[in-house]
Order: structure tokens, then sequence, then C-alpha cells
DNA sequence: ATTAGTTTGTTGTCTGATACAACATAATAC
DNA sequence: GTATTATGTTGTATCAGACAACAAACTAAT
């Protein structure tokens, strides 16, 4: 028999442990919404007003949470207490790329206080990664105001993250190879580090702030240069699988032809929808998103439109597959995947009903993705704010 | 902005969720591990021992669980209660198939009382089905010893089901489309009526009672004659879905073959794994798995042996797109497949890493079903139980 | 302007659930 | 038989949230 005290499942809860999570319930209220009144956080928990009372003072105390008396009132009674997250509460993010290493300070309150982008002269090893941003962070650090707390670290990797440890496991792109990164960079910086894939990031912050903003069921697909990337969220929670390799959206079987991924697999759904093809057909060796998409906008080329036909049609195919998996109701779009889709969203749309269960398909919405450059740098703050939230009595919070 | 109080992860809790959770808790534990010492309960929980003993004689009095003096005695010290659940409560499981609905009463404790099969000689419609059950049930529960108490009925379904009210969608085998079954037997035998995929409901008991026991992330791939189910445990949970129709996992596509399965989707898991296609080359018409597994097991035809071989190559494909996606600990396979696995295990097991990413699939096992022909009875039967375990104090039990 | 009505914040009290400590009990070990 | 160990039991303490009463701050109607 396994050891049971390891499951959370069959743990017991104390009084200790409610006061926890509805400490918890109601600073991750006002995190997602920016501002809330109390009011609304009285109806939305089904607490009692003295409770909530309580609880937002103890947040408050905390450092954590800021009350404000409203100025425009509506409606009748007394006017409730608007509540917002704290901007002394500081997170950084951390986003390694080929070519640049980007460092950013987001608050509680989910502005972005200030981002540093470091370009990279050679091809960047893990090391020279960690330098960087530990570099940066220390100066950011020094920068902000007095009195300003600093939550953690969180790094979004192009790759297999093992979340129990923090261990970088395979980063196609970066030819980064089991690297033990939030060790590390830990080391550095005198603070937690979180490491989290990039496209289960960008999933976390879609489904947060962005295009999937609410949805309890939601799958992102997001494509770089480096391949595609995906992330699930499954009744509000992001799927981790066993080790936390879940996620692997891009690297779907959708076909028996050899073409290989970035990670050797064939006849995948990255193996066949390949911005690289995309570029060559325009004659472009770079380009941004933007470039590509106005290209696949305006092309007149036959050649050009058969083959952007052809990825939609196996997009849609690896969207069916992930449709009769996980039953959506949105399914979220980045980078030129958008592009793609808003070329012919029939096509797609047609192609996927084809591929699925009418019963899972008939309600999924697809959507391009909302957050743009933001989405990684508030998608992997959030991984050190989760954890803050999880325990905000006994979370340690460092100095800046 | 959606409604946020219909979202469970923003309510609060108070003092009696927090009782209702730890009566959960026991009640959930003593039914997963049959038999536990109450010292056990104290340690897998962390509750204090007092605690327990409240817990353990509120589910007493509520007539869910039995202590009993522990005769065997082990170890130094006051010997710890024995802590059973009840045989005294019941579920109906209700299996709906081609040819004959099944009809089981289980204890909580974990025993078959009895089980009928009911051969149909037409067609079932989904009305004849629910007369058959209703008339089963009521013969079941007459004949049921006095002061047993029913927690419900469960039944499990061949095809797609709509959790939130009970409907079935579409059962391809069946023939039955949009059938308010749930609601229509639960008028007959008034008792409260739940439906899960049979899928899903054989994947809940591997993972509760089968091979995949213990295990919290885990897959199950399993055939009949009516194609290729599947369902998923992420975390200890039942992957659901948006409207409950998540995890079909043999509509997966792993070809660009035109060849349709039992739902007509092209290239999926399920139209190229066929058990039909065995049963032709062994010229069999109808055949148990047993049967089958026997034939596939001796044979030495080389046409045989090839269409075998590339069965096992769609089936370690499939399980490839799977173990991306999921990173499980465990996979366990039932029906045909597990004759497949077993025909050539290292074949499908080097394709099955040829196909997916290291990580994700270094740690996984592949394993045959555990359960057998109990696996859908004590399955459908969680159901109710599980409705019963969330809340012990204020479910409502019938009387038999 | 005054008053009624409405909604929310605050305060003190009550209830209920778990923790804790002390004691009782039942086994083993010597 | 006594010491030791582990567990069940009981009474008390603590803590969190519910509830009720009241105060405060607004709108709306007269």
């Amino acid at each position: 028999m396994p050891n049971l005290r390891e499951k959370a499942s069959h743990r017991g809860r104390s009084g200790e442990d409610l006061r926890q999570h509805n400490l918890s319930t109601v600073l991750r209220l006002v995190h997602l919404q920016g501002t809330i009144l109390r009011s609304k956080i009285t109806a939305t928990t089904g607490l009692n007003r003295s409770t909530v009372s309580d609880l937002v003072s103890e947040l408050s105390e905390l450092g954590l949470l800021v009350e404000k008396e409203t100025e425009a009132t509506s409606g009748v009674g007394r006017p409730s207490m608007a509540v917002m997250a704290t901007d002394s509460v500081v997170a950084f993010s951390v986003n390694p790329e080929i070519d640049a290493t980007t460092v950013s300070a987001v608050t509680l309150s989910g502005k972005v206080l200030a981002r540093e982008r470091k370009l990279m002269r050679a091809h960047p090893t893990p090391e020279s990664a960690i330098a960087v941003a530990a570099e940066v962070i220390t100066k950011m650090r020094r920068d902000l105001a007095k009195g300003i707390k600093i939550a953690g670290v969180g790094v979004s990797v192009p790759g297999q993250v093992r979340s129990s440890d923090g261990v970088i496991r395979f980063a196609p792109q970066l030819g980064w190879v089991e690297s033990a990164f939030a060790a590390a960079l830990s080391q550095e910086v005198s603070l937690p580090v979180y490491l989290g894939n990039d496209a289960s990031i960008g999933c976390l912050a879609e489904a947060r702030f962005g295009a999937a903003k609410g949805v309890d069921n939601a799958i992102f697909l997001f494509a770089g240069s480096g391949g595609i990337g995906g992330g699930v969220i499954n009744n509000g929670k992001t799927l981790s699988g066993a080790a936390g390799y879940a996620g692997e959206l891009g690297h779907i079987r959708i076909s028996n032809s050899k073409q290989v991924d970035y990670s050797g697999l064939p006849g995948t759904l990255e193996a066949l929808v390949r911005r690289n093809d995309l570029l060559d057909i325009f004659k472009l060796y770079v380009a941004t998103d933007e470039e590509l998409d106005a290209e696949i906008r305006g092309t007149e080329s036959p050649k050009a439109k058969k083959l952007i036909s052809e990825q939609v049609e196996h997009l849609a195919n690896g969207i069916s597959t992930l449709v009769n998996i996980f039953n959506p109701e949105v399914v979220v779009l980045g980078g030129f995947l958008n592009s793609l889709f808003e070329f012919a969203p029939d096509q797609l749309i047609n192609q996927m009903r084809k591929g699925s269960l009418t019963a899972a398909s008939e309600r999924v919405v697809i959507r391009k993705g909302g957050l743009g450059s933001n989405l990684l740098v508030l998608g992997a703050a959030e991984l050190p704010f989760e954890a803050l939230i999880n325990a905000p009595s006994s979370y340690s919070l460092s100095g800046a």
C-alpha cells in the first residue's frame, strides 16, 4: 500500500486549514479581479460579512492588499469598500530565449513595473542565462521603492520542466539538457524560483487574464519559432501529469507522415504545421508573427494558399483530437496559428467538426490569444504569486 | 464578468464544510481500504485521535460504517479498532448492452450481493432497457435483508453522457440518441440515478480497486465489440471536460487513413485497431475476449501475425500521443488491447517510446486491467457511492 | 431639508469543530 | 508482576465563522 499520508486527498482539515483556505480564496479573488468591492467578496465566497471583514483586515495587515473608499457610488445603501491587491508585492518573471533573456517585474496587482530584454551574443547556456537573469533581477531589485516585498521568480522555459524540483529536462531550441535551473538561479538571487513550461504558462495567463478568462475548460495552442506548445485547463486547473510534463499538445500524432518535429517525433501536429515552411514560401528568413500574419493575409500566390490551406487542415485535425479528449469550451490559438485560423476560419471549423464527436465539439469556440507580448510575463509571475496566494499568512516574502 | 458564485473554487468554507470534508475523508478512506485501523485513519488524515474517534462514531451512527475489535494484535500497545464500511448500504449498477442488460447490487464495502443478466430478445431501446433494469432492481430490492439502505443506481453507458443532467447523447452501438435515461429510470425506481460513460467508469474502477490502484495519473484504454473507449485520471480525479464528454480516447486521430471508426471519424485509434478485423482473419463471427486472446496467442499464420503487428503499432501510436498529453504513470489496457500488448510487448513499448517524449514516457508502465467482469459493476456503483461519500451526513438513503 | 428605506461595516456573542492534555485501557517485553 | 508502549476516552481550551444588533453612509421620496 502506498503511503496514504502523502496524498492531499486523504488529509483531514483543521480549523487553521480553514482559515488558510478562506484567506487564499479572498486573496485569489482580489488578485484575479484587480479591484473588487468587499460586498462582492461576501456574495462570491458566501462567507459572512463579518468574516470577510476579518479576512480582509488580516490580509491587509500582511501587506497583501489595500482597502480604499469607493468614490463612484452606484445604487442605494452604504457604499462598499474597494479592495485591491497591493502594488508593493512584486514577482520577477524570466523568459530565456535563443537570442535574448527577458526579465520583468510584475506587481501582485498585475502591473508590469519594469521589463528588460538582454540580448545574448552567444547561444545561451543555462549558466549564461542564469547569470544574466540574476544580474538584471539584482539591479531591478535595487531600483524598487523601499518597502516593496518580493514573492519570488517565475521562469517560462521553452521545454520540458520537472515541476517537483525545477529541473529543465530538455529544451530543444536552446539545446539545454538536464539543468537544475531553479536551484541555481535561486542560489544567485536568494529568492524562491519556480519553473514552468512556456506554453503551460501561456495557457495559465490566457485562462486568468486573457482570451479564456473565467473559462474552466480550455485548451491553448501556441506556436513560436521553436514549434508548437500547448496547455490545458481542466476544471479550472492546469493539467500537470505525474511529473509535470503533461500538456505537450504539439506532439500529438495526427498523421502517418514521416516528417518529424523538433523533438524528432514523426507525424505530429508540430511536424506538419511548421512556421518555417511558411517563411520559406514567402521567402522570409526571419519574421515577427505580425510580419508573417501580414503575408498570410495578403498573399495571392496559389502555392502559398495551398500550403496555408494544408496547414489549416492539419491544425484542425489536431484540434479535433484534443476536442475529443478534453471537451473544452474554448480553444485559444497563439502565434501564427491564429493567422492560420483567420485565413480560413470556416475551413478550420468545418474540418475540426468533421474530425470530432458532435457532443464534444458543438459548443467549442476558437479564439485568438488576447495577451500578446505580456503573455509569458504575466504568466510566469503567476507561479510565485500562486504559491503566495496558497499560503498567504505563512509565505515568506523577501525584502527588495 | 461571469457569475463567480457558481465556481466552487471561489467559495469560502465554514466550520460545517470542515466537518463534512473530514467525514468524507474518513468514509472515503474506509471505503477504499475495505478495512482500516482507527490508528491508521489518524495517521493518514493527520487529524487528532479524539477527532477521528468523533468522526467515526458519527459515521457509525449514520449507519455507514462499523467498528469491530481486532483479534489479531500486532505489536505493543492497546490494539486499535478496525473500521469497515457497512454491508448494509447498497448501490445498484446497471449495464445496458446490445444483447442484454445486467443489474448488480454492490455494498459500500465492495461486495457484490447479486447479479442478474437479462437477455434482451429485440435490439434494446432506452425504454426497454429502463423497464428491464427497473424490474430487476425492484425484485432485488425486495430480496434484500431488512434494514439495508440504498444509495442509488449507477449506469455505465457505452456512449456519450452529459453528466449534468444524465442524458445519453449518443450511444452508437445501441443506436440510442438523446435519451433522458437517468430521469426516466429514477422515476421508475424512486432512487437517484447517476450515469457515466462505460470507459470512464472502467477507468475509475481500475484506479480505485484495480490495476491502477493508488495511482494519481493514469490512462485507461478499453476495447470491446463497440470500439475503443478511454478514461483519464489526472491528479486522482476523473477528467470530465466542460460537459462531461472528456476522455473519448478512442477517437484520437493517429493517421491520415480514410478508414472511419464507429462514430464516423477517419484515421482514429478506434478506426485502425479493430476487433472485427481480427475476428475476420481468424474466421470467427463472435468470440469472447478470452477466445480471441487464445487465437492471438496461438496463431502461426503470417497473415494474422502481420495484422496483429499492425494493430500493435497503431495502438502504440495512440498511446504515444496520450502519453505526451497526459504524462501518466500507468496505462491500463482492457479487452483485446491487452491481448495485443501481450502478443508483442516489446514492439508496443518500443514504438510507444519512439513516438513520445523521453521525459513523458520514461516512467510509464503498461498494465493489464485487473478487474475483469467486475469492472463495470464496481465502477458504476461508485457513482452513487461517490455522491454519498461527498455528503455523508446529509445524503438521503432510501429503504430497501 | 427632512425622513424613510436600503445596503454595508462593525462589534459582541454564540456555536461548533478540532486540538490538547490527562487519564484509562489493553496489549507486549522483561 | 511491572514497566513500557500505543490507543481509546473524556473534559477543556482555542479558534473560526455565523448571527444579531447597531452604526454608518448612501438614495429616493416628500
